[in-house]
DNA sequence: ACCTGAACACCGTTCAAGT
DNA sequence: ACCTGAACACCGTTCAAGT
């Protein structure tokens, strides 16, 4: 967000990847690593002192995507009465999404997650673990005692990644607004 | 599938698209216009006669995906009991996405569904027709009845969409296989 | 160690021209 | 109507060279 005049010496990397994660989100086309360089006023190549190629450096983005991510879902899942955690988690989610969808769509891409697996997959697991976590305290609770609780989270998880995608590229029928989220998750929660 | 020889004259659209749709699996990389053009023995420039730019081919390409998958939906979906309907037609999208993950990516994609809007949303509407219909059904007989369709049928929808992208990308957790799918499903459809 | 300049092969796209 | 050839601006990437 902050704008400043000191990069271009031994702070390539940040800089890189904070115009990186703004031109995401701003810029439909896809991130170019030359137009990047460009608009931080340094030459075509500099990047590759710091990424061994673009894939390298999308996935830096990701695995940031992941870090903001993560710490978001963790804070949700803290929520005490177990079922308000849950859905706190899940709007949380869904709010992540939205809010950044180009960003989202990197991070669940090959480009992301997989170009970056350790990074990400830290982060990502932090994630899914307070999802997890959420999940067995419901379950606790009394909350769909017949399935396991590392099913119920891949479900739960699979409802909000997919919910995320067709509500980002405005897949849904028309009439299914955003406002429908509590509905579609109660659908989940029971 | 087929290979022929009598291309290149009248014919290039559709060559496009079947060569298309054959490199979208193959190369792990994206459809370049100029590849794709060679492949064929064709100018670089030739598709430009039946596509404006690349992101129409591309529209075209996920139009094809979409009616191929309306076909595998609509019929999934016709299994007369009701809650065994579902579960075909969860399997059947599951099952469609992992046979053709860049398809099916590209389908989901602003590339695909976005920008050939009007091919595209008639065969997902024909798909998430059929989706309804067998919610419907299941509601009549007795499922779910707290809720409404179109909420129950997103949230299936949802959950298999989600699904799709996290074992595509394998960004399920180590120990989850694809085993687990009627676990899954099981969750949603209780 | 970190960056620049010049170069390579590739890409999407356009325009004039051929048949 | 359908395709080719040549050209433009752009891209990822490499390599030699500068400081």
């Amino acid at each position: 967000m902050t704008t400043r005049e000191t990069y271009h010496h031994g702070d390539l990397r940040t800089a890189l990847i904070a115009e990186g994660l703004r031109r995401l989100e701003s810029a439909g086309t896809d991130l170019s690593l030359r137009a990047l360089a460009k608009s931080i006023g340094v030459s075509p190549n500099a990047p590759y002192r710091h990424f061994a190629n673009r894939s390298k450096l999308m996935g830096a983005l990701a695995a940031e995507g992941f870090h903001r991510f993560a710490d978001v879902i963790v804070v949700a899942g803290q929520e005490p009465k177990p079922l308000a955690a849950l859905k706190s988690l899940g709007l949380a989610y869904l709010d992540f999404a939205q809010n950044q969808p180009a960003l989202y769509r990197l991070m669940f891409s090959p480009y992301g997650y997989s170009l970056d697996s350790s990074a990400c997959k830290a982060e990502a697991d932090r994630a899914f673990g307070a999802l997890v976590g959420a999940i067995a305290r419901a379950s606790e609770s009394g909350w769909k005692t017949g399935h396991a609780v590392l099913t119920l989270a891949l479900a739960y998880w699979a409802v909000l990644h997919g919910w995320a995608g067709l509500s980002g590229d405005r897949l849904m029928p028309p009439g299914v607004a955003e406002a429908s989220w509590g509905d579609l998750l109660e659908v989940y929660l029971v």
